[in-house]
RNA sequence: CGCGGGGUGGAGCAGUCUGGUAGCUCGUUGGGCUCAUAACCCAAAGGUCGUCAGUUCAAAUCUGGCCCCCGCAA
């Protein structure tokens, strides 16, 4: 079976490497976003999937995009190829690309498709207190994440599990996902099932702007965002001029009896501090101020000189 | 050469401008109080101030080099 393998960050990297390892797949080519200028220094960084295929010695392509750049789009014909894996690419395939391999391009998306169509679905399921969500791997049609599904596997997200471990589970069950499908799909034992547009639900691509902590939310709300978007983008907090960040808490299912104003410390325990919301206790467990390592909040209230009654905005 | 913060007992910080006794909030250990405690009271231990060199009678503090950590931005 000859593939190409079209992905870009790190929940990609698990899925090539399987590529790589296994005996009756063969890897023609590996194409990724560019290089692009990243951490202190604005250094030329590549994704990580490039990192992967050029230790490995495969091909690589970096195309500002795919849809417009013949040169590739012959070369990658010239490889008849059985199959394109799409795992997080970052951009959007052309119908002519979509024709090129025999079977199709497989996508792997990180969610119960037709739920979670579009960016970020792994944070969105968790900002929206999803207890299950999974991922599903289609077949690519125009339409972004439309097409008919092949398999899709459910994973359970726990009460304070955030992003990034949820994003790593995903990773790891990946993979034999897009096995299957390609195996399945070439046999013909699977067969492409329609999504349920009716039932599809759209999210948006995560902000910086959406990363501050309204306090008079109710904690579980607060608590689904802290940990959807950790590590990225973050959420963050006021204390005076500082921003913040907040790394991890839990939820506390008690409820406000001091009546204290959304925002303020109620408490400073070992574990950490606990905050008034609208509904019920916040307990922020870690945090990261400007220029600071991650620490436990108690800490930060040690040589921050943060006191209960002290109102965060 | 994108902007910026930081490295001081186990943790988080102050002290650096204006050189001259090692400080604060915790933690740890021992003792006390208590029916009891993660609460309270008393006491103790624990630091070549990132590193190398320079200036000086004297450097955490001033000067120069090096190492390491992090925030913003992308």
């Amino acid at each position: 079976m000859k593939i190409v393998f079209l992905g870009t960050p790190k929940i990609a990297v698990s899925s090539l490497r399987f590529f790589i390892e296994k005996q009756d797949i063969e890897v023609l080519a590996v194409i990724t976003q560019p290089d692009r200028p990243s951490g202190r220094g604005k250094k030329l960084t590549p994704s990580p999937v490039k990192v992967l295929a050029q230790e490995n010695n495969l091909n690589v392509y970096q195309p500002l995009s795919i849809k417009k750049d013949e040169e590739l789009i012959n070369k990658l014909k010239d490889m008849q190829p059985d199959v394109f894996i799409t795992v997080a690419f970052g951009q959007i395939l052309s119908q002519e690309v979509l024709n090129i391999p025999r079977l199709g391009v497989i996508n792997l998306h990180a969610s119960l498709l037709p739920k979670y169509r579009g960016a970020n679905p792994i944070q969105w399921a968790i900002i929206k207190g999803d207890k299950v969500t999974g991922v599903t791997a289609m077949l690519s049609t125009i339409g972004v994440d439309e097409g008919p599904m092949l398999v899709k596997k459910e994973i359970k997200i726990d009460e304070n599990m955030n992003s990034e471990q949820l994003a790593e589970k995903i990773a790891e069950m990946g993979p034999q996902v897009l096995y299957d499908s390609i195996i399945g799909l070439d046999n013909k034992s699977i067969v492409p099932k329609p999504q349920n547009h009716q039932e599809a639900t759209h999210s948006k691509k995560l902000k910086k702007d959406d990363s501050c902590i309204n306090w008079s939310e109710d904690a579980q709300t607060i608590h689904n965002k802290i940990r959807g978007m950790y590590p990225w983008p973050g959420t963050y907090t006021l204390m005076g001029d500082h921003q913040i960040k907040i790394i991890e808490s839990e939820v506390k299912n008690e409820e406000n009896i001091k009546k204290a104003d959304p925002g303020e410390i109620v408490d400073i325990i070992k574990s950490g501090i606990e905050i008034a919301t609208g509904y019920e206790i916040l307990v922020v467990k870690q945090v990261q101020p400007p220029g600071k390592k991650v620490m436990n909040a108690a800490s930060w209230c040690n040589g921050a000189r943060v006191k209960v009654g002290d109102k965060l905005q």
